[in-house]
RNA sequence: GGGCGAUUAGCUCAGCGGUAGAGCACACCCUUCACACGGGUGGGGUCGCAGGUUCAAUCCCUGCAUCGCCCA
């Protein structure tokens, strides 16, 4: 017997193991099942779970176990990056709290210690995916770092640079001074600060007492200014242009030129160029053949052709010094309050610099080409559609992407340097060493680049390389062109872009037929989950409080296409009690032993309520594949969620009490065998959102030892059943209508009441015998008479009746003692109201003569009937208003 | 400034060219032999505003307002 209710800590790690441990995970390359695949976002390695995990990999596992069942060879391939800054961060922090450096250590020996950490800490995200239920292949995980995949790094930085497409080039950077490298644009958050605009004003040469006043949020890099910049056509400037200023402080002559980067409207209008230190600058700067003069070292401290007292001082203090300094000089002319838009490094936090550095850049606005044409030739899709604007947007402007990072822990650059700079780029030291005797003639002695690549570079790869590439392997022959790819929006630059542009250059075929992008989980009220703001819910925390299960299927029933999840624990508790409502439901089964018979036919059942439940059962299952089919995640959790609860418990278990303490053995017979093959089916459907439940109710329900998760999905024509359908709708309308007029009359909810029917037709005379027992049951009868003679009414009638209208019959309840006459009167003129509401609404439509003769004929016939059914309604409700009054 | 999305019951959200829905919350009733993490019943909405298309608009189109996100 099952326990009264569910605990989900007991069986949660029972069935993970033996899944796990039996294989069922697994792919099967040699299978002659059509594969499905999808490619696991790796996490960091240095990650834990938190909900953005939760939803994405939940709705993963949600299509993986769906698309095993319905019996493709699944394949979902997990890993974990390296997330080259994050980990040598942590390490980093590590040796701090030793007092030591990665510099005190070197290369070699920190790189040691990254992997020892790897070892002993790394696990941790994949030991969580595991308590979440995601069923990837796990013996087939991957590590960005690995040996292969570095394989695959290698290969791909070679090719590219032979073909043009990666270069080493100097260029502005966006320089991180606290960690000592460049980072992308991608990694780079733009905060709103309030600063300050300082304008100083310059000195003309040459043109005593004249100045050009120039407007900074960045004072200090007036060090490096090598011109003023006015626009071409501001006639205030126009007599200064090539015109030379004398640059306060350092003393320096520097142009005066005419560019339209300047923005007469903005400021003065006149605008000091620093080509080493902006990027509009730079651009400036190349347009006028300017020099590009450096001021700041790798710290952000004031370095190179500067006033000697400046040197070495940190970009702030530099800043306030040289202020002082203007101001001291007459040329500050005034200070303005401006509230503008800072770079921060989003893993330093600290201001980033632009910064003109040697890196190594991948051509992708090339390589963009094919990946944008593959979405607009939809042969891969965005789901929703609009992201593909966002994909589009990025990928029309997508600047050279910078790959090197100056940090140790990565993918080292395969490039090596000869004597005199020349670089030769080769997978293997061995393989430059022969490309340098080739090109010296000589063995020479060769240094290899210092730098790593960024981990985007590698997760680019992510869905060949974890497939065996550069090998040919079947997996890769196999699973390539993967499925789908599950991620939030947050990522499309930062990766599904890459891994298009990277898969169809090295694969020849997109990486992912399908993209589907999921929302944002948020707060309850709609903000953003962070650890400042102290909102953020624990998907760990919910899952011990309430049960893995409930979380997951809280996050696919919220997982609306097109809108954030706004997460109130209340939701979870809510699901949590669905499943307990299960568990309670199969419990009530196994009490009444509805035991699963072995080769029942679902379509060979007799009973209404039994033709009626399958018929319910195929269409629910067909209803939650046609959703997922279509990445409705929510539709099919509600689908599920409304039969389980809303027609199963609700009603068919109420049907089936009766029929068990009925004495029809024939009829108890095949209800227990349909019940208990309905919960199996539930159990099916039910699966990929809740897995550890469903498994668990499995293996109790019927003492069987095969695994439910490997079982087909419930596919069954030919089982909807319309007359049994109207039927049983019949009876619950039958029994709503009752306890609706029960209740609102106030009889006690213990008494029980007589029901007396008349002007039943004959095919519902039928029904009504047939579910006697249940309307008595259900609707709390004492005694229930579906062919009341006239007199039987009148009687009745004279100590006091309710009456209602269902269909074509009416119900007289006698409530003698009970009855409200006056109440009665007014439900009743009520009820005509709403009637006569609705017939008014139908007659406005005929009353429009474009109606008949325009809408669709079946659209007219529909209102028709609806029209004479509203009408013959109340025509009853009148006579039984009538009856009232002579009562 | 550009783009995208949202606006439907108190809250969170589905929905859809032709009878407005769910969950939660709320009110009342119920320890009925699966379940109080439960059962039953009920109240509550000019579907943001203004135009347009249509026989018919909550739904399609245009504009506006408000909110949110992304990009400059």
């Amino acid at each position: 017997m099952l326990d009264k209710t569910y605990r989900p800590s007991e069986v949660e790690p029972k069935h993970y193991e033996r899944w796990e441990q039996s294989g069922a995970f697994a792919a099967h390359t040699d299978s002659d099942k059509v594969p499905y695949t999808i490619m696991m976002p790796p996490p960091n390695v240095t990650g834990s779970l938190h909900m953005g995990h939760a939803l994405t990999f939940t709705l993963q596992d949600v299509l993986i176990r769906y698309h095993r069942m319905i019996g493709r060879d699944a394949l979902w391939q997990p890993g974990t990056d390296h997330a080259g800054i994050a980990t040598q961060m942590v390490v980093e922090r590590q040796l701090e709290a030793q007092k030591i450096t990665r510099h005190d250590l070197g290369r070699d020996k920190f790189i040691e210690r990254v992997w020892e950490w790897k070892a002993e800490s790394g696990g941790t995200i994949t030991r969580q995916l595991r308590r979440l239920g995601a069923s990837p292949d796990w013996a087939k995980e991957r590590f960005t770092m690995d040996e292969g995949l570095s394989a695959a790094v290698r290969e791909v930085f070679v090719t590219l640079y032979k073909q043009g497409l990666l270069y080493r080039d100097k260029r502005l950077v966006n320089w991180d001074p606290k960690l000592h490298t460049a980072i992308s644009d991608l990694e780079v958050e733009q905060r709103e600060v309030k600063g300050h605009m300082w304008h100083f004003k310059y000195p003309v040469e040459g043109m005593a007492d004249t100045f050009i006043t120039v407007a900074t949020t960045r004072p200090e890099t007036m060090l490096g200014d090598s011109a003023v910049a006015v626009h071409p056509e501001d006639e205030r400037y126009t007599h200064l242009v090539g015109k030379m200023v004398r640059l306060p402080i350092v003393g320096r002559l520097i142009p005066i030129v005419a560019d339209e980067y300047s923005d007469p409207t903005k400021g003065t209008g006149a605008v000091k160029i620093t080509p080493a230190h902006d990027f509009n600058d730079f651009e400036v700067g190349k347009r006028h053949n300017l020099p590009q003069i450096n001021v700041l070292d790798r710290d952000a401290k004031i370095t190179g052709d500067v006033p000697a007292e400046y040197l070495g001082l940190d970009r702030y203090e530099a800043r306030k010094k040289i202020v002082a300094v203007i101001e001291e000089l007459g040329l500050l002319d005034k200070i303005e309050n401006h509230v503008h838009m800072v770079p921060y490094g989003d893993r330093s936090g600290v201001v980033i610099e632009p910064w003109l550095t040697d890196q190594w850049y991948v051509d992708a606005p090339t390589l963009a080409k094919p990946a944008l044409e593959a979405v607009e030739t939809g042969k891969t899709k965005f789901t929703p559609k609009h992201w593909e604007n966002t994909y589009y947007e990025w990928m029309r402007n997508i600047q050279p992407w910078c790959v090197s990072r100056q940090i140790w822990w990565g993918h080292q650059v395969p490039a090596w340097y000869g004597p005199d700079g020349a670089v030769f780029v080769e997978k293997t030291e061995a393989e430059a060493a022969a490309a340098a005797a080739a090109h010296y003639g000589k063995t020479v002695e060769l240094t290899r680049d210092t730098d790593v690549l960024d981990t985007w570079f590698s997760s680019a790869l992510w869905p060949f390389s974890t497939l065996g590439w550069p090998e040919q392997t079947p997996e890769l022959a196999r699973y390539y062109t993967t499925d789908v790819l599950v991620t939030g929006f947050d990522i499309i630059f930062f990766w599904v872009a890459r891994m298009m542009m990277m898969g169809i250059h090295f694969m020849g075929e997109v990486p992912f037929k399908d993209i589907y992008i999921h929302a944002l989980v948020r707060d309850e009220k709609g903000q953003k989950m962070s650890k400042s703001k102290g909102n953020v819910i624990d998907p760990l925390v919910l899952m011990d409080k309430y049960g893995t299960d409930a979380v997951r299927f809280t996050l696919a029933a919220l997982a609306a296409q097109g809108r954030d999840i706004k997460l109130a624990e209340g939701r979870v508790e809510g699901y949590r009690n669905f499943a307990t409502k299960l568990w309670n439901a199969a419990r009530f089964c196994q009490m009444n032993e509805c035991a699963p018979v072995a080769g029942f036919d679902p379509k060979a059942v007799k009973e209404t309520v039994n033709r009626w439940i399958v018929g319910k059962t195929a269409e629910t299952a067909d209803k939650v594949a046609a959703a997922l089919d279509g990445y409705r995640f929510d539709a099919a959790a509600g689908a599920t969620y409304q039969f389980v609860w809303g027609t199963f418990c609700d009603w068919y278990l109420e049907f089936a009490k009766p029929i068990f303490s009925g004495s029809d053995e024939a009829a108890k017979a095949e209800t227990r065998a349909t019940a208990a093959w309905v919960l199996d089916m539930i159990l099916h459907v039910l699966h990929p959102f809740m897995p550890f439940i469903t498994e668990e109710l499995w293996a109790q329900m019927g003492g069987r030892s095969d695994q439910l998760m490997l079982r087909d999905w419930p596919k069954f024509d030919g089982l909807h059943d319309s007359t049994a359908e109207e039927e049983m709708d019949w009876v619950v309308r039958v029994i709503s209508t009752v306890r609706g007029v029960r209740s609102e009359m106030n009889v006690p909810a213990g008494a029980q009441v007589d029901l007396l029917v008349s002007g039943l037709d004959g095919g519902r005379a039928g029904w009504a015998k047939t579910h006697a027992d249940l309307i008595v049951r259900l609707a709390r009868l004492a005694a229930f008479e579906p062919h009341a003679g006239a007199d039987r009414v009148a009687q009745a009638f004279s100590h006091g009746a309710a009456q209602m209208v269902v269909d074509e019959a009416t119900l007289v309840m006698p409530l003698a003692g009970v009855i409200d006459i006056d109440k009665e009167r007014v439900r009743l003129e009520k009820e005509i109201a709403r009637v006569e509401n609705e017939i008014a609404k139908v007659d406005k439509k005929f009353a429009n003569p474009d109606f008949v003769a325009k809408a669709a004929p079946e659209v007219v016939e529909e209102n028709r009937e609806r029209r004479a059914e509203w009408s013959a309604a109340k025509e009853k409700l009148q006579e039984a208003l009538q009856r009232l009054s002579g009562a």
